[in-house]
DNA sequence: AGAAACTTAATAAGTTTCTGATACAGTCTG
DNA sequence: CAGACTGTATCAGAAACTTATTAAGTTTCT
Protein backbone atom coordinates (compact mmCIF):
# COMPACT_ATOMS: atom_id res chain seq x y z
CA UNK A 1 0.00 0.00 0.00
CA UNK A 2 1.09 3.09 -0.98
CA UNK A 3 1.26 6.04 1.98
CA UNK A 4 -1.99 8.58 1.87
CA UNK A 5 -0.34 12.04 1.51
CA UNK A 6 -3.58 14.51 2.54
CA UNK A 7 -2.22 17.52 0.31
CA UNK A 8 -3.26 21.19 1.69
CA UNK A 9 -6.39 21.97 0.19
CA UNK A 10 -5.88 25.40 -0.64
CA UNK A 11 -9.19 26.17 -2.20
CA UNK A 12 -10.94 24.88 0.77
CA UNK A 13 -8.30 27.28 3.36
CA UNK A 14 -9.53 30.12 1.06
CA UNK A 15 -12.69 29.68 1.15
CA UNK A 16 -12.34 29.37 5.63
CA UNK A 17 -10.51 32.18 5.27
CA UNK A 18 -12.88 34.70 3.47
CA UNK A 19 -15.86 33.49 5.76
CA UNK A 20 -13.76 34.30 8.76
CA UNK A 21 -13.08 37.56 7.04
CA UNK A 22 -17.08 38.58 6.91
CA UNK A 23 -17.37 37.15 10.66
CA UNK A 24 -14.83 39.40 11.50
CA UNK A 25 -15.77 42.61 9.72
CA UNK A 26 -19.91 42.33 11.10
CA UNK A 27 -18.39 43.40 14.34
CA UNK A 28 -20.22 45.81 15.53
CA UNK A 29 -18.96 48.89 16.60
CA UNK A 30 -19.61 51.01 19.41
CA UNK A 31 -17.77 54.38 18.03
CA UNK A 32 -19.55 56.21 15.00
CA UNK A 33 -16.32 55.30 12.63
CA UNK A 34 -16.07 54.45 9.41
CA UNK A 35 -14.44 51.36 7.91
CA UNK A 36 -11.31 52.74 6.62
CA UNK A 37 -11.23 54.96 10.10
CA UNK A 38 -10.77 51.58 12.19
CA UNK A 39 -8.28 50.41 9.55
CA UNK A 40 -6.28 53.08 10.14
CA UNK A 41 -6.56 53.14 14.48
CA UNK A 42 -6.09 49.11 13.85
CA UNK A 43 -2.80 49.85 12.01
CA UNK A 44 -1.88 52.08 14.01
CA UNK A 45 -2.44 50.71 17.19
CA UNK A 46 -0.78 47.48 15.33
CA UNK A 47 2.52 48.62 13.87
CA UNK A 48 3.25 51.72 16.33
CA UNK A 49 3.79 55.60 15.35
CA UNK A 50 3.49 55.86 11.39
CA UNK A 51 4.03 58.89 8.91
CA UNK A 52 1.05 59.75 6.40
CA UNK A 53 3.09 58.12 3.64
CA UNK A 54 3.32 54.89 5.20
CA UNK A 55 -0.25 54.74 6.46
CA UNK A 56 -1.57 55.42 2.99
CA UNK A 57 0.47 52.51 1.47
CA UNK A 58 -1.02 50.19 3.89
CA UNK A 59 -4.43 51.56 3.24
CA UNK A 60 -6.48 51.19 0.23
CA UNK A 61 -6.80 54.81 0.07
CA UNK A 62 -5.48 58.08 -1.56
CA UNK A 63 -3.02 60.26 1.07
CA UNK A 64 -5.77 62.76 0.56
CA UNK A 65 -8.17 60.67 2.60
CA UNK A 66 -5.91 59.52 5.02
CA UNK A 67 -4.98 62.93 5.90
CA UNK A 68 -8.41 63.39 6.11
CA UNK A 69 -9.11 60.52 8.31
CA UNK A 70 -6.00 61.22 10.57
CA UNK A 71 -7.38 65.01 11.06
CA UNK A 72 -10.84 63.30 12.47
CA UNK A 73 -9.41 60.87 14.61
CA UNK A 74 -7.04 63.84 16.11
CA UNK A 75 -10.26 65.75 16.32
CA UNK A 76 -11.95 62.92 18.46
CA UNK A 77 -8.64 62.65 20.98
CA UNK A 78 -7.81 58.89 19.16
CA UNK A 79 -4.69 59.64 17.41
CA UNK A 80 -1.82 62.12 17.89
CA UNK A 81 0.29 63.76 15.39
CA UNK A 82 3.72 64.89 16.18
CA UNK A 83 6.95 65.72 14.02
CA UNK A 84 9.06 63.42 12.56
CA UNK A 85 12.60 63.71 14.04
CA UNK A 86 14.50 62.76 10.91
CA UNK A 87 12.36 64.43 8.27
CA UNK A 88 10.88 67.33 8.78
CA UNK A 89 8.57 67.07 5.91
CA UNK A 90 7.14 63.97 7.41
CA UNK A 91 4.24 63.67 10.23
CA UNK A 92 4.15 60.79 13.17
CA UNK A 93 1.18 59.98 13.63
CA UNK A 94 0.83 57.53 17.13
CA UNK A 95 -2.90 56.23 18.92
CA UNK A 96 -3.27 57.71 21.88
CA UNK A 97 -4.81 55.69 24.96
CA UNK A 98 -8.58 55.88 24.15
CA UNK A 99 -7.73 55.37 20.62
CA UNK A 100 -5.69 52.14 21.56
CA UNK A 101 -8.70 51.64 23.86
CA UNK A 102 -11.25 50.96 21.04
CA UNK A 103 -9.12 48.48 19.42
CA UNK A 104 -8.18 46.13 22.04
CA UNK A 105 -11.65 46.98 22.78
CA UNK A 106 -13.01 45.32 19.26
CA UNK A 107 -10.05 42.36 19.52
CA UNK A 108 -11.64 41.61 22.82
CA UNK A 109 -14.99 41.20 21.28
CA UNK A 110 -13.44 39.06 18.28
CA UNK A 111 -11.68 36.57 20.92
CA UNK A 112 -15.10 36.45 23.49
CA UNK A 113 -16.54 35.20 20.22
CA UNK A 114 -14.44 33.01 19.11
CA UNK A 115 -13.86 31.35 22.38
CA UNK A 116 -17.31 30.70 22.61
CA UNK A 117 -17.15 28.94 19.30
CA UNK A 118 -14.12 26.63 19.57
CA UNK A 119 -15.42 26.13 22.99
CA UNK A 120 -18.20 23.85 21.07
CA UNK A 121 -15.28 22.01 19.23
CA UNK A 122 -14.12 18.71 20.51
CA UNK A 123 -10.89 18.26 22.05
CA UNK A 124 -9.59 16.81 19.25
CA UNK A 125 -10.73 19.49 16.99
CA UNK A 126 -9.11 22.17 19.52
CA UNK A 127 -5.74 20.50 19.16
CA UNK A 128 -5.67 20.59 15.33
CA UNK A 129 -6.12 24.22 15.55
CA UNK A 130 -3.50 24.40 18.02
CA UNK A 131 -1.08 22.39 16.18
CA UNK A 132 -1.80 24.60 12.74
CA UNK A 133 -1.33 27.78 14.70
CA UNK A 134 2.24 28.21 14.47
CA UNK A 135 2.17 27.42 10.03
CA UNK A 136 -0.67 30.06 10.04
CA UNK A 137 1.25 32.77 11.80
CA UNK A 138 4.11 31.65 9.09
CA UNK A 139 1.53 31.95 6.29
CA UNK A 140 0.44 36.07 7.40
CA UNK A 141 4.28 36.70 8.56
CA UNK A 142 5.48 35.31 4.90
CA UNK A 143 3.06 37.32 3.42
CA UNK A 144 4.15 40.51 4.86
CA UNK A 145 7.91 39.89 3.67
CA UNK A 146 6.06 39.41 0.18
CA UNK A 147 3.94 42.70 -0.31
CA UNK A 148 7.37 44.63 1.78
CA UNK A 149 9.30 43.40 -1.52
CA UNK A 150 7.51 46.30 -3.37
CA UNK A 151 6.23 49.56 -2.60
CA UNK A 152 2.55 47.88 -1.74
CA UNK A 153 0.66 49.19 -4.46
CA UNK A 154 -3.26 50.43 -4.08
CA UNK A 155 -6.09 48.55 -4.13
CA UNK A 156 -9.64 48.76 -3.75
CA UNK A 157 -10.90 46.10 -1.20
CA UNK A 158 -14.27 44.29 -0.56
CA UNK A 159 -14.95 40.86 0.49
CA UNK B 1 4.48 13.35 34.99
CA UNK B 2 1.21 14.99 34.43
CA UNK B 3 0.15 14.62 30.46
CA UNK B 4 1.00 18.07 29.02
CA UNK B 5 -2.33 19.25 26.84
CA UNK B 6 -1.69 21.80 24.82
CA UNK B 7 -4.83 24.17 25.47
CA UNK B 8 -5.88 26.23 21.94
CA UNK B 9 -4.33 30.03 21.73
CA UNK B 10 -7.78 31.79 21.19
CA UNK B 11 -5.96 35.13 21.15
CA UNK B 12 -3.43 33.86 19.16
CA UNK B 13 -5.70 32.44 16.37
CA UNK B 14 -7.57 35.80 16.79
CA UNK B 15 -4.57 38.12 15.94
CA UNK B 16 -3.87 35.28 13.09
CA UNK B 17 -7.27 35.66 11.51
CA UNK B 18 -7.38 39.64 12.25
CA UNK B 19 -4.19 39.49 9.78
CA UNK B 20 -5.78 37.42 7.17
CA UNK B 21 -8.75 39.53 7.09
CA UNK B 22 -6.42 42.15 6.19
CA UNK B 23 -4.66 40.44 3.47
CA UNK B 24 -8.04 39.66 2.18
CA UNK B 25 -9.41 42.89 2.02
CA UNK B 26 -6.34 44.43 0.52
CA UNK B 27 -6.65 42.69 -2.93
CA UNK B 28 -6.97 44.97 -5.63
CA UNK B 29 -10.26 45.02 -7.89
CA UNK B 30 -10.26 45.26 -11.40
CA UNK B 31 -13.47 46.91 -11.23
CA UNK B 32 -14.50 49.95 -9.89
CA UNK B 33 -16.85 48.53 -7.25
CA UNK B 34 -16.59 50.01 -3.57
CA UNK B 35 -16.16 47.59 -0.80
CA UNK B 36 -19.95 47.08 -0.09
CA UNK B 37 -20.89 46.57 -3.31
CA UNK B 38 -18.14 44.00 -3.59
CA UNK B 39 -19.36 42.45 -0.61
CA UNK B 40 -22.91 42.41 -1.83
CA UNK B 41 -21.60 41.08 -5.09
CA UNK B 42 -19.88 38.01 -3.03
CA UNK B 43 -23.11 37.18 -0.80
CA UNK B 44 -25.17 36.73 -3.42
CA UNK B 45 -22.88 34.38 -5.37
CA UNK B 46 -22.23 32.16 -2.51
CA UNK B 47 -26.04 32.41 -1.33
CA UNK B 48 -27.77 32.08 -4.01
CA UNK B 49 -31.23 34.51 -5.08
CA UNK B 50 -31.95 36.48 -2.00
CA UNK B 51 -34.86 39.42 -1.18
CA UNK B 52 -33.30 42.75 -0.53
CA UNK B 53 -34.03 42.68 3.06
CA UNK B 54 -32.40 39.40 4.20
CA UNK B 55 -29.31 41.46 1.67
CA UNK B 56 -29.64 44.29 4.28
CA UNK B 57 -29.32 41.54 7.29
CA UNK B 58 -26.49 40.57 6.01
CA UNK B 59 -24.05 43.57 5.56
CA UNK B 60 -23.71 46.02 7.41
CA UNK B 61 -25.26 49.07 5.69
CA UNK B 62 -28.98 50.39 5.56
CA UNK B 63 -31.85 48.87 3.34
CA UNK B 64 -31.78 52.58 1.49
CA UNK B 65 -28.11 51.72 0.65
CA UNK B 66 -28.71 48.13 -0.30
CA UNK B 67 -31.48 49.13 -2.87
CA UNK B 68 -29.34 51.95 -4.49
CA UNK B 69 -26.44 49.48 -4.65
CA UNK B 70 -28.24 47.01 -6.28
CA UNK B 71 -29.23 49.68 -8.77
CA UNK B 72 -25.74 49.95 -9.75
CA UNK B 73 -25.18 46.40 -10.09
CA UNK B 74 -27.71 45.77 -12.12
CA UNK B 75 -27.27 49.24 -14.75
CA UNK B 76 -24.16 47.16 -14.89
CA UNK B 77 -25.42 43.75 -15.87
CA UNK B 78 -23.79 41.99 -12.62
CA UNK B 79 -27.05 41.60 -10.72
CA UNK B 80 -30.86 40.76 -11.90
CA UNK B 81 -34.03 41.61 -10.09
CA UNK B 82 -36.71 39.23 -10.39
CA UNK B 83 -40.44 39.16 -8.36
CA UNK B 84 -40.40 36.53 -5.23
CA UNK B 85 -43.08 34.07 -6.35
CA UNK B 86 -44.20 33.71 -2.64
CA UNK B 87 -44.45 37.63 -1.75
CA UNK B 88 -46.06 40.25 -4.12
CA UNK B 89 -43.67 43.06 -1.93
CA UNK B 90 -40.04 41.51 -2.46
CA UNK B 91 -38.08 40.90 -4.93
CA UNK B 92 -35.55 38.55 -5.45
CA UNK B 93 -31.96 39.63 -6.67
CA UNK B 94 -29.39 37.30 -7.98
CA UNK B 95 -26.18 37.44 -9.74
CA UNK B 96 -26.00 37.18 -13.65
CA UNK B 97 -23.19 35.19 -15.28
CA UNK B 98 -20.84 38.65 -15.36
CA UNK B 99 -21.62 39.19 -11.24
CA UNK B 100 -20.35 35.66 -10.24
CA UNK B 101 -17.54 35.71 -13.08
CA UNK B 102 -16.00 38.96 -10.73
CA UNK B 103 -16.85 37.14 -7.99
CA UNK B 104 -14.98 33.93 -8.88
CA UNK B 105 -12.13 36.15 -9.97
CA UNK B 106 -11.27 37.35 -7.29
CA UNK B 107 -11.21 34.08 -5.11
CA UNK B 108 -9.05 32.44 -7.97
CA UNK B 109 -6.67 35.59 -7.50
CA UNK B 110 -6.94 34.92 -3.22
CA UNK B 111 -6.29 31.35 -4.17
CA UNK B 112 -3.29 31.90 -6.39
CA UNK B 113 -1.71 34.10 -3.73
CA UNK B 114 -2.52 31.67 -0.86
CA UNK B 115 -1.02 28.67 -2.85
CA UNK B 116 2.17 30.95 -3.09
CA UNK B 117 2.29 31.15 0.38
CA UNK B 118 1.83 27.70 1.41
CA UNK B 119 4.26 26.41 -1.32
CA UNK B 120 6.71 27.89 1.62
CA UNK B 121 5.70 25.82 4.15
CA UNK B 122 7.44 23.03 5.15
CA UNK B 123 5.60 19.41 4.55
CA UNK B 124 4.94 19.34 8.27
CA UNK B 125 3.17 22.85 8.27
CA UNK B 126 1.11 22.00 5.22
CA UNK B 127 0.09 19.07 7.16
CA UNK B 128 -0.80 20.65 10.53
CA UNK B 129 -2.80 23.49 8.06
CA UNK B 130 -4.63 21.03 6.50
CA UNK B 131 -5.41 18.42 9.46
CA UNK B 132 -6.68 21.56 10.90
CA UNK B 133 -9.15 22.68 8.47
CA UNK B 134 -12.37 20.61 9.24
CA UNK B 135 -12.33 21.79 12.61
CA UNK B 136 -11.58 25.40 11.10
CA UNK B 137 -14.30 24.72 8.73
CA UNK B 138 -16.44 23.79 11.69
CA UNK B 139 -15.96 27.31 13.23
CA UNK B 140 -17.36 29.60 10.60
CA UNK B 141 -20.38 26.93 10.47
CA UNK B 142 -20.94 27.40 14.27
CA UNK B 143 -20.60 30.98 13.84
CA UNK B 144 -23.66 30.83 11.18
CA UNK B 145 -26.12 28.94 13.09
CA UNK B 146 -25.57 31.00 15.74
CA UNK B 147 -26.05 34.40 14.04
CA UNK B 148 -28.79 32.52 12.22
CA UNK B 149 -30.87 32.65 15.53
CA UNK B 150 -31.05 35.75 16.13
CA UNK B 151 -32.42 38.38 13.05
CA UNK B 152 -28.66 39.60 12.69
CA UNK B 153 -27.84 43.03 13.94
CA UNK B 154 -27.21 46.13 12.06
CA UNK B 155 -22.95 46.78 12.66
CA UNK B 156 -20.92 48.69 11.66
CA UNK B 157 -17.59 47.40 10.21
CA UNK B 158 -13.41 47.49 10.61
CA UNK B 159 -10.48 45.66 10.73
C1' DA C 1 26.40 76.57 -2.04
C1' DG C 2 22.42 76.76 -4.98
C1' DA C 3 19.08 75.20 -8.44
C1' DA C 4 16.37 71.44 -10.15
C1' DA C 5 13.99 67.37 -9.02
C1' DC C 6 11.70 64.87 -5.77
C1' DT C 7 8.99 63.72 -1.43
C1' DT C 8 5.56 64.71 2.19
C1' DA C 9 1.46 66.50 3.78
C1' DA C 10 -2.46 69.69 3.40
C1' DT C 11 -6.20 71.88 0.97
C1' DA C 12 -9.97 72.70 -2.42
C1' DA C 13 -13.53 71.18 -5.24
C1' DG C 14 -16.19 67.66 -7.06
C1' DT C 15 -18.12 62.76 -7.02
C1' DT C 16 -19.76 58.66 -4.91
C1' DT C 17 -21.75 56.33 -1.21
C1' DC C 18 -24.32 56.16 2.71
C1' DT C 19 -28.09 57.61 6.15
C1' DG C 20 -32.69 59.16 7.76
C1' DA C 21 -37.16 60.13 6.73
C1' DT C 22 -40.95 59.16 4.14
C1' DA C 23 -44.08 57.05 0.79
C1' DC C 24 -46.36 53.36 -1.18
C1' DA C 25 -47.72 48.75 -2.30
C1' DG C 26 -48.54 44.13 -0.65
C1' DT C 27 -49.60 40.99 3.36
C1' DC C 28 -51.45 39.52 7.73
C1' DT C 29 -54.70 39.80 11.90
C1' DG C 30 -58.86 40.11 14.12
C1' DC D 1 -62.21 44.88 5.42
C1' DA D 2 -59.77 48.05 8.54
C1' DG D 3 -55.65 48.62 10.86
C1' DA D 4 -51.05 47.16 11.64
C1' DC D 5 -47.05 45.47 9.70
C1' DT D 6 -43.43 44.31 6.09
C1' DG D 7 -40.59 45.05 1.85
C1' DT D 8 -38.83 48.22 -1.38
C1' DA D 9 -38.11 52.73 -3.46
C1' DT D 10 -37.16 57.67 -3.47
C1' DC D 11 -35.37 62.07 -1.93
C1' DA D 12 -32.54 65.28 0.43
C1' DG D 13 -28.57 65.87 2.94
C1' DA D 14 -24.30 64.14 5.30
C1' DA D 15 -20.11 61.62 5.15
C1' DA D 16 -16.27 59.62 2.81
C1' DC D 17 -13.45 59.44 -0.91
C1' DT D 18 -10.96 61.14 -5.35
C1' DT D 19 -8.21 64.19 -8.36
C1' DA D 20 -5.61 68.12 -8.81
C1' DT D 21 -2.92 71.47 -6.79
C1' DT D 22 0.10 73.82 -3.48
C1' DA D 23 3.56 74.65 0.02
C1' DA D 24 7.32 73.18 2.49
C1' DG D 25 11.31 70.09 3.28
C1' DT D 26 14.92 67.04 1.34
C1' DT D 27 18.17 65.18 -1.94
C1' DT D 28 21.06 65.39 -5.95
C1' DC D 29 24.06 67.22 -9.05
C1' DT D 30 27.30 70.44 -10.47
Amino acid sequence: MSQEIPELNVVGLTSVLERFTRMFIRLPSVQRLSFTTLSVLHTLEGRGPMRLTDLTASEQVTQSAVTQIVTKLEREGLVRRGPDPSDGRAVLVRVTAAGAAIVRGRRADRIAHLSELTDRLSPAEREAVAAALPALTRLVELDRERSGEDGGGRARGGT
